[in-house]
DNA sequence: GAACGTCGTCGAAGCGTTTCGACGACGTCT
DNA sequence: AGACGTCGTCGAAACGCTTCGACGACGTTC
């Protein structure tokens, strides 16, 4: 392996003029910067990262916490990790993971040793236990989630009461007066994550103030808890004409269970779910979904732990706002009795 | 953030001392290690990294290289990487993330600049582009998968091609003569990704031994894409009693297809999956399955590193022996016959 | 033409570890 | 009692990079 000073000797040049070619800091003349140049090239030269960290006191290295529990979405967990690495990537950052199981010390760890330059951190909870040792960290962190209160840690995350507001807004304004929530699992709420509360504040707000007739359940995402959480909902709110599905898991085997029933979405049960596009698409009826922006926060968590390692101002908190994409699955309450099959 | 230096002041010892204490390398009288281990604690010392790195040149950290596709099947993926995470972390080691599409570019980066000890690479295909690379590194690498030939280089991945063999010997033995495989999607095979073909090829070998009637047709994971494959096997072999699954997506679209089409499972049909145990649990009829070791297989390539790293001998090849698990998705062929409804 | 900037480069001092050789202090063996 | 190991510790030399101050060599400016 080459070092600095092979580059330099071949060069014809110092090693401090060869690490300010690379870095940049310092002008240097467009001939001596070609000579090193062709040098880098022809001994193959890669800086020792060690060294750089150890001299420059920057790692380029971002820590990322993913949660590695089973009721937490996995495709869209990954959706996030690898908009993360690739957001690093493009700021000539890399990743290293840790999972959340390994806890505040796990965090302790890498930011003492000084492996990374700075920490992300999902699935955070409303009251997180991790925020306190966060705040003691030398390293900026950002967290994907908004816990309760002000944390003073910069947080991004998509706007969940509004997401949740809009998709009522949007059945509302398709006719319906009678809808169901199918929340995340009850093991989401317990955890105390916080944007399912969020999603379902807004649309409670939503429903007071429409005066529109609303249930709302947790839903395990198995065949066995989707048909569990339906039949709650068919006892609770019967005359329910819409949906709204706040966990991904739960769509498919939700939907196979309302066209086993003779349920047709949209003619006789509209549905707007809240997941990523792909999901909404692949689905057997397309759609209407309130986007989860996974690649979008992802970035956006990245750029804010650049912009606090450069030493600019961000926002603390930043919420993306929600965006609903009509397709083929909601409908004017009613609009298909005439050709469906009766349904008590 | 206080130095090794720092520690041996406090302890009234050299930082060589403090140095030996922590690794172990030399011995330490047991006094002398208390007063150490007593100023590390009190000034909450932690080695730097990069200081390590570079003196020791040993990083204590894996690449792992992941598919970000999205034709790969993402929970199994997910499960891949727990495991190795997790089992990194128990051999002191932290990960670091790398992404397929960066390539052999990415590869390299991170082994030049000596971010890491060893390379463990997923969703290998069959004739990787990457494979020259890992080997002109100086860093050992593991595959998770198998490649054509004699690779050189390490090997873990379930043995597919028993897989294939032992759902098909499963159902033969339970009296079906006519079977389907649906394969993974088309995407899977053209990128020659060496799984699907050892599982077919495995699958194919049994149906020549046993003399059986057999198709096998890949499958879009989506609901056209399924309905599209039942169309097809319905089309080439009529009579199949008996269905071979290999591809986790298609999975729940195609119970629902069939519960649609009136097709009990098992009465009808009987199912043997190919996937990791819990989503065979989770689907609505608790499906016989082969199972994808996810955690076993991750947790041997980071074994089979830790031994490369450690100059230990380590087998080239390492696959694992499938275990099928009886559930409740397979019947004798026409046993439900009498009291289903008519099928053509 | 003297004073002053700017530009391009160099030398050297770190950064915080690990590791190797050295070296007293002891115990053990003959 | 002398030679010889072993044990526990120290000092110093790496490891490969960044960065700061310095310093010629040039233009500019009055």
């Amino acid at each position: 392996m080459p070092t600095i000073s092979d580059v330099a000797r071949a060069a014809g040049v110092s090693p401090s003029t060869v690490s300010y070619v690379l870095s940049g800091r310092r002008p240097i003349s467009a001939q001596t910067r070609a000579r090193v140049q062709a040098a880098i090239a022809e001994l193959g030269f890669h800086p020792h990262a060690g060294a750089r960290a150890l001299a420059s006191s920057r790692t380029n290295v971002l820590a990322l916490v993913v949660p590695l529990r089973v009721d937490v979405n996995v495709p869209v967990i990954m959706q996030f990790v690898t908009a993360v690495v690739t957001a690093a990537r493009a700021h000539n950052h890399d990743v290293l993971l840790l999972t959340k199981d390994e806890g505040t010390a796990g965090l302790e760890r890498v930011a003492h040793s000084t492996m990374v330059d700075a920490l992300i951190v999902m699935d955070v909870e409303r009251d997180d236990l991790r925020l306190p040792a966060l705040r003691g960290l030398r390293q900026p962190s950002v967290l994907i989630g908004l816990p309760d209160g002000a944390p003073g840690i910069t947080c991004v995350d998509l706007d969940f009461a509004g997401a949740g507001a809009q998709a009522l807004r949007h059945l509302h304004g398709h006719g319906h007066r009678q809808v169901a929530l199918v929340g995340p699992s009850p093991a989401v709420y317990q955890r105390g994550t916080g944007y399912a509360g969020r999603f379902l504040s807004g649309f409670t707000e939503v429903s007071a103030e429409l005066s529109l007739r609303t249930v709302a359940h947790p839903c395990e995402p198995s065949a066995a808890g989707v048909r569990d959480c339906l039949a709650r909902i068919d006892a609770d709110l019967p005359g329910a004409t819409a949906l709204v599905v706040h966990n991904e898991e739960a769509l498919l085997p939700l939907l196979a269970d309302l066209r086993a029933d003779g349920r047709r979405v949209p003619q006789d049960l509209s549905v707007v779910a809240v997941c990523p596009r792909d999901v909404a698409v692949g689905m057997p009826v397309r759609l209407t979904s309130v986007d989860i922006p996974a690649h979008e926060v992802g970035t956006m968590a990245v750029e804010a732990a650049m912009g606090l390692l450069d030493g600019r101002s961000v926002a603390e908190t930043t919420l993306l706002p929600p965006t609903l994409v009509e397709r083929d699955s909601c409908g004017r309450p009613g609009a298909g009795s005439e050709i469906s099959s009766s349904h008590c």
